[in-house]
RNA sequence: GGGCGGGUGGCGGAAUUGGCAGACGCGUUGGACUUAAAAUCCAAUCUCUUUAAACAGAGGUGAGAGUUCAAGUCUCUCCUCGCCCACCA
């Protein structure tokens, strides 16, 4: 059939409304508008060179039709984004290629940005902003600084997570469980190095005390608790013969009678000095092979606990009892003090290893009564203390509280709270990152602290200077150690020679403070104005990866809250809400990814059906927080609909507008459903209005519409003769009197089980004896009823009436 | 092992929060249009029984019990799947 010129035709109707709604600037947030404000904020991508995926299109079609949605409700909505610049893969790329990260960084930004607009996001161009941008990355650099003023930021030796083929240092968080590095997959190896830190552990108490203010879902505040790990307990000081105390933390003071060994972990910087001589060896070869093991990726969870006995003996102080002091695998370092009390009667992985070492003998005292006879089993509850001195006979509550009072009192022992939490490590043997402002000043180092010196604000940024060999060293420096030029300068201090720090700033480090920067983009005095920032924030909304739950968002309130306490921002938490989307997997079911080839192109669809399908296929999958398989077969439904949509919109004859009672409630659905982010149901609603209306109330239906696909409604509107744009129409009005129809169905049951429905006037929903009379009347229902005894009526005035017999 | 969330047609998922289970979409089947196909349109589509067909009956939301006039929704027990964390002391 020829193609006439009024078919519906996104590759035509697409670029041209693209053309000229980047002339328009609608989507501009206006500081200052005394329209109520809204900021949503979707995380911003890192530019890749693989382009936006679907997961990218995804997340975005969703902050933008909630940007559309409370335009047209006349609040004033920013909705901005940028560029996520630094980081591994550009680098990684350098190094194979030699093409320097800024260009193949700007390209892919290009790219990105094509895309972007091809999918009709209404983004705030005007405020986009690059984290590897030297404007930018100024108050990044400036933050440091105030943190290592405040001593948040430090610099200490430690072993760290080095991954061999990123050849870099990596956080804690950045490694998986598998012991692998989250990026690139390899295998990460300890190293002992120096490392720049910040102190998140000083703020751990309040970024999880926090998390109870927030309004967010039960999910992601439960992950965040659970990762900063919160315990509450007691640090208890084990005294060693000729030998430094060795301390262990536990949460369960209560039960440090039944304490049968000291067990240390075989990374415990300790170790060393509490190996008796004639242990040595075999110590040595124990640390050896637990160490081995641990870099193949160490069994986690094993049944079997093993240990070598040191040769030492500690003593605990409640009793004078001396116990001897082993080392075990399964004791981490990681975790509280790295060394534990082993109470082999209420704890299974104590038992499984004092079992194993016939530590089960008269040390093993049971101080809870209900199991005193241990052989097998373990009681890990709480209950009334026996064979524990003077504090037999309390409950393990009053337990715990007065042996820690006792144990303070004597000095060797306190009521302490852990975190699993750590310091983050700060600092990346990388080049496509922040430069550290920081130098080393040999001179300064004579004299006082550590001659590590922080640059002086005003000479910020430091640039980050262009090399041409990104190759890492290997031998744990940075490529930008081979700068020499940039490397050696002058004490700002001092004024004698000196070196800058060559390490640089994890991925992290733009990404944490970001959404500050979008209030204020071309600001060069400060980070952000105050006023723009009391105007904007907190974030209202923030869209994102389930990832970042951890990783990014712990990290962005723990700065947020430290820019609230040197009175950089005034609101003490940055997201109001947090809400994350899932995960669209291939068709397969399995993971999109490169090696499955089930990687669907969101450009390729776009070019093939045209952004609105594409971006209401997606939103039509299920509930944003779901895992969905992408099936490209089922998108035909959708572009289906936007057909019809078309047909009826182009077709001859302008309607009257009219307020039928099912647009009424579309009105109310779609309102409703937006504003509670399911947006499934409001397209799903949508289409039950085209099913059914025909043609009743098409303009305010094309509204509706307007924020799920905005194209094909803009060209609708025009060829309807609208005014202006879509877009800036306001939102239609619910009427709730217009819906009131001249009935109301009331559903009549027998015993519970629906036989029919019957309709009264709206006067008469709430009369028992007319709804009863009128039900009675219905022919299902009487014949059921003939010949019955009827028991009970039971009536709810304007739904139901159930005949109970 | 710990925390969180699920289990509804062939599939993705609805259900105004206790009041007509399966909206909407995909798929499937039949029909219309066509020389034919695609596209489009119309109709049917939880299961079983009776039936020529059912606008006729019965059952049905992982399993089992309970609360209630009424349960996908609330309570308990069990099974099972997913995600996150994990030898966390």
């Amino acid at each position: 059939m020829q193609k006439d010129a009024v078919s519906y035709n996104p590759r035509i109707i697409e670029p041209k409304w693209q053309r000229i709604w980047a002339k328009e600037d609608t989507s501009k947030a206006n500081d200052f508008s005394k329209k109520p404000k809204k900021y949503i904020l979707t995380e911003f991508p890192y530019p890749s060179g693989a382009g936006l995926h679907v997961g990218h299109s995804w997340g975005y079609t969703a902050g933008d039709v909630l940007a559309r949605f409370y335009r047209m409700r006349g609040e004033n909505v920013l909705f901005p984004i940028g560029w996520d610049s630094f980081g591994l893969p550009a680098e990684n790329y350098a190094v194979k290629t030699g093409r320097s990260p800024q260009k193949t960084v700007s390209e892919n930004i290009k790219s990105f940005r094509g895309q972007m607009d091809a999918l009709g996001l209404s983004f705030d161009w005007g405020r986009e902003i690059n984290t590897a941008d030297s404007a930018y990355y100024k108050w990044t650099q400036w933050i440091f600084l105030q943190m290592f003023k405040k001593g948040l930021a430090y610099k200490a030796r430690m072993p760290i997570n080095w991954c061999p083929s990123c050849k870099t240092g990596l956080a804690n968080e950045e490694v998986t469980p598998n012991g692998t590095h989250e990026r690139c997959g390899n295998k990460v190896e300890q190293r002992d190095m120096e490392q720049w830190l910040l102190k998140i552990t000083n703020y751990a108490q309040c970024l999880a005390d926090d998390l109870d203010k927030l309004d967010w879902p039960k999910h992601i505040k439960d992950m965040q608790k659970n990762w900063i790990g919160k315990s509450e307990g007691a640090m208890i000081k084990f005294k060693i013969q000729n030998s430094k105390n060795i301390e262990v933390f536990t949460t369960r003071p209560d039960t440090i009678f039944g304490a049968a060994a000291v067990v240390l972990s075989p990374k415990h910087p300790q170790i060393g000095k509490l190996t008796a001589k004639d242990c040595a060896d075999e110590v040595a070869e124990y640390i050896k092979q637990s160490l081995a093991k641990a870099e193949r990726g160490g069994i986690l969870n094993e049944k079997d606990k093993t240990g070598v006995f040191l040769g030492s003996y500690a003593i605990n102080p409640v009793n004078g009892e001396k116990i001897p002091v082993w080392t075990a695998d399964y004791v981490s370092v990681d975790y509280g003090t790295g060394a534990i009390m082993a109470v082999p009667a209420h704890d299974a992985r104590d038992f499984a290893f004092a079992k194993k070492y016939n530590l089960l003998t008269k040390q093993v005292v049971v101080p809870v009564f209900e199991n005193s006879n241990i052989k097998d089993a373990v009681f890990e509850g709480y209950g009334v203390l026996v064979n524990s001195g003077e504090f037999s006979g309390m409950s393990s509550k009053e337990a715990i509280f007065a042996i820690c009072k006792w144990l303070e009192k004597r000095g060797c022992g306190k009521y302490a709270v852990n975190f699993k939490i750590h310091d983050w490590v700060f600092s990346r043997q990388r080049y496509w990152g922040e430069p550290i402002p920081m130098v080393y000043c040999e001179n300064c180092a004579k004299s006082k602290g550590d001659g590590w010196v922080p640059l002086d604000e005003k000479s910020l940024p430091l640039e980050l200077p262009v090399v041409k060999d990104y190759k890492p060293a290997g031998d744990g420096s940075s490529p930008l150690a081979k700068a020499g030029e940039w490397v050696n300068t002058t004490c700002p201090r001092c004024g004698s020679s000196a070196k800058r720090e060559t390490d640089t700033m994890p991925n992290w480090a733009g990404s944490n403070w970001y959404f500050l920067r979008y209030l204020d983009p071309d600001n060069r005095d400060f980070l952000v104005s105050k006023n723009l920032e009391k105007y904007y924030m907190p974030v209202d909304l923030y869209l994102g990866g389930p990832e970042h739950t951890t990783l990014h968002l712990l990290y962005s309130r723990f700065i947020h809250k430290f820019l609230y306490d040197i009175g950089v921002v005034s609101s003490e938490e940055p997201y109001a809400l947090r809400i994350n989307r899932g995960m669209i997997l291939g068709e397969d079911g399995r993971k999109m990814s490169k090696s499955f080839g089930n990687v669907v192109n969101p450009n390729e669809l776009v070019e093939k059906f045209g952004a609105d399908t594409v971006r209401m296929y997606e939103l039509f999958l299920g509930p944003i927080e779901g895992t969905y398989a992408w099936n490209t077969a089922s998108l035909i439904g959708v572009k289906r609909f936007l057909d019809r949509v078309w047909a009826l919109g182009i077709s001859a004859g302008r309607p009257p507008l009219k307020n039928s009672a099912l647009l009424q409630k579309t009105i109310n659905k779609v309102t409703r459903d937006i504003k509670e982010l399911k947006f499934h149901t409001a397209i799903s609603s949508l289409m039950e209005y085209i099913n059914e209306a025909g043609r009743g109330g098409f303009s305010v239906f094309v509204r509706l519409l307007a924020p799920f696909a905005p194209f094909v409604t803009e060209e609708l509107w025009h060829i309807m003769g609208g005014k202006g744009s879509v877009h800036t129409q306001p939102w239609p009005k619910y009427n709730p009197v217009l819906i009131k129809s001249d009935k109301v169905t009331i559903s009549v049951q027998i015993n519970g089980k629906f036989k029919g429905v019957v309709e009264v006037s709206p006067a008469d929903a709430g009369d028992r004896g007319v709804v009863e009379k009128r039900a009675r009347e219905v022919e299902k229902v009487n014949n059921i009823l003939r010949g019955r005894e009827i028991k009970k009526v039971i009536f709810v005035t304007g739904k139901t009436i159930n005949f109970v017999v």
